[in-house]
DNA sequence: TAAACAAGTTTATAATATAAACCAAATTTT
DNA sequence: AAAATTTGGTTTATATTATAAACTTGTTTA
């Protein structure tokens, strides 16, 4: 009847990151935080958890002085994104 | 960008059991329970959540010598779920 | 009549989400 | 050039949530 919603994704903020990586396959923590709108650390606990259960990738290095945390979205990623979209429409 | 998700729908449980009641008009407990496949424990606490926000109506009677408790969508809950549908789409 | 069952409810616990507080380096202000 | 502010985050504390386990009340069944 009704699938099963990963928890990982069924979580707004995580789900928007997901949704932002998913149209842009490459995003920095400073955009995320202005896509979402979310607090700092609220977007850094959530990336986290995003990137341990490898959804995303993280990459951390510096724009010119100032560090920058760059996300992707990973092969993983997609496919758990795409089994939650598939398990939403049982329950629309 | 992002609208908002109604955290009294954005829960597994508690959208599964508005799902059912969106396509029956009414059901009660024991149908709620086998459908969602949940425990009565949890079934019970996130009915009670959805009938404070009167997005649902709980009656209460007999059937038989049984209790009986049976649940239907209202027009506040009707509303609810379109609009918490409107906003998952911006992140799908 | 005692044990098992049905239909729930209440309570305890574990997990989650979130903001507030914090930190280090760079930049700006005085 | 010191002090204050900003930037780009991380860590920690707290409040909320979800969930299962334990319990209750009444009913069958053995």
């Amino acid at each position: 009847m009704f699938k099963k919603l990963d928890p990982l994704l069924h979580s707004e903020l995580r789900l928007a990151v997901m949704s932002v990586l998913l149209n842009l396959e490459e995003a920095d923590f400073v955009y995320l935080r202005e896509a979402t709108g979310a607090t700092a650390g609220n977007l850094s606990v959530q990336i986290d958890k995003l990137a341990s259960a490898e959804y995303i990738t993280v990459e951390k290095g510096f724009k010119g002085k100032k560090p920058q945390t760059t996300c992707r979205i990973t092969e993983t990623g997609l496919k758990a994104f795409k089994d939650y979209v598939d398990a939403l429409k049982t329950y629309l």
